[in-house]
DNA sequence: GATGAATGAGCATTCATTCAT
DNA sequence: CATGAATGAATGCTCATTCAT
């Protein structure tokens, strides 16, 4: 016989995760109330203020663990690319299946303030983003030696690598364009490579 | 007689308008109480509602202002370029002076989901929108057709071309970094030259 | 004709501090919610905010009044005492008074811990103790070296003072007792004399 | 084989009992959340459910026991008095000399309001009480009619009695004075023999 | 006996907006 | 035009208590 299918016990944690995020997507962490998640979870305030301290560590759990997801994948990709292009290709095309793949997550990490602003100062979120900007340049510093890469400043090679497809992935977000941004990764792929090479 | 040096008439609004800006760029409107605008500006509640039906009337005034500014430095540096290429790289650097120029508008338009949520549907940004992105392809359609520029999605194109700086700018404004955003125009001027020229 | 009986300006606040005494009393500053002031005085919760910043300012305001009055009212008849034991009974027979005609009060002052704990730091109340041992000191010291009052800690010597009648006062405000108070004023004003009188 | 050395059953109950006076001598009754109660027992929410029906039913076991205690001790140094004078000088030493090693239970019973009035209408309160005051007075009664004691109210005579000792208590239990409790008892127990004893 | 997840009423406070003066 | 008192719905959060395991 098959096993019942148990409520686990992290079962209400995560349905409050599922519907906070897709409420946060919405409205974004100041536009939600409370009351709201409890609606969509269908847990009590109490049972939410169990599991959570406030909304704030809800929306800080949510952005922290998104993040890390799109960082991961984003460095997976990276390590595992052959040539230089295709290691500058492949995390844009990553980050165009990222986004398509976790709508939700996107607007929530991607649109609004609140996520950055309510996370600015936590230990964690510094220590992710260390991490993954020191693991690009980890990747990029030797291929920049090599000539095979510009020198820029890293902040600059990060806009021109990702700036177009974090600024077509918000409209898109947004629903302010029709685009088939899928379509487009390719394109944006392409152009990432003319911006980042060594021009010879 | 000398005219009195009469407190001109439209002071007390913008003397409102200038609070309402700064508090809006640093919390965002829904993090904004009228009573904090009241308190920057020195006006009574009762005044601000005598000039702004409403703070999301306010709000709005700001936003439409401000990117009506934008858009139209944006179309003057277009239209008064010499080549394509200027074309295409004038407005880049546009974009960054404006920033750096205007740091609390830009933090109002680029940060915070409000404002677009805010505006979405309203007429006269809709219209004002039509006609920039207009004036826009007005400007492309033509070169992409002599084969100067790529044939790409307007969106896309549009996303190569002030993305990058759009990435960098946010990051700016929000004080996540220390670089000197006006010393990047000429590389991120040139990467957008890079990334819509025709190759050849 | 006689004048409107216009709603004054400190209508409004009057009713609330009315109203959240009366309400203090009974239940104490914690067991009093907003909405209880709110039902009892008139006026909106939103009212009760645009005069007092919080529940506990309220309570800060009327406790500070009402201590002040009460040490007024007791430095007001030591002064005019003409003999050591007139300026020793007075006060005592002022207690009594002063609680059987400000019940309310006495019970917010006397009662629970919420007040004192509430105020324990506030620099109002510090000064108004202050001045007020002082006063009462002024007029002691000078009696205990002239061999009148027995030479004892001021603490002890208040204790001594109107301790019965603050137990006393207690128990009459929390209705433990179906003594007439007023009637014991003589005993307990005597009974002071007896235990501050330098004995010879 | 030797007996497990079991956490004797009555543990649980006296770690819940132990917090939770520590907890409502800080903050009183009102003021401590069963989860306080808690955090500083060790015991689980259930546990304290289970041991306890509710707070103000925990509240009032620790009520009734350190009430009794306090009674028992001042009828027992009642009863083992030589002289009418000791009979009165004693007991007020035993108040403050129970106050200084009770202090949390002091605090309990004297500041806040919440203990009588949760208890106000509980019979075994009363009952307590009745016993008390009986037991007081038919101590007191023969030495009125032998003329060694006044003839006073007996809630008049209470007052006079401890009302000094209570005040004192009351201020050095909340920490606003740095007197010498004990270095005062002797004054305060002469003090009440002074306002008792019957007038030569 | 013990545990801790779950409940939902209740609370202090905020805030956009209205309106009499 | 300006002022600020007044309104009341909405919000984030707390807390005593219950109950399945």
């Amino acid at each position: 016989m098959a096993p019942e299918p148990v409520k686990s016990e992290g079962d209400r944690r995560k349905a409050i995760l599922t519907a906070a995020l897709a409420a946060f997507s919405e409205h974004g962490v100041a536009g939600t109330s409370v009351d709201e998640i409890r609606r969509r979870s269908g847990a009590s305030v109490g049972s939410i203020y169990h599991h959570f301290a406030s909304k704030d560590e809800l929306a800080g759990a949510l952005y922290l663990d998104g993040l890390a997801d799109y960082q991961a994948g984003f460095i997976s990709v990276l390590a595992s690319s052959g040539t230089t292009r295709m290691g500058v290709e492949g995390p844009v095309r990553h980050h165009i299946k990222w986004i398509t793949e976790n709508p939700d997550l996107g607007r929530f990490l991607l649109l609004g303030r609140d996520a950055s602003t309510v996370m600015a100062s936590k230990r964690p979120l510094r220590e992710l983003n260390r991490r993954f900007f020191g693991s690009v340049q980890e990747w990029t510093r030797p291929r920049v030696e090599a000539h095979e890469l510009r020198d820029l400043d890293p902040e600059v090679l990060t806009a021109l690598w990702i700036g177009p497809s974090q600024e077509l992935s918000r409209h898109w977000l947004a629903g302010r364009t029709r685009i088939d941004i899928a379509g487009s990764a390719t394109v944006l792929a392409n152009a990432a490579w003319l911006s980042l090479k060594e021009e010879t």
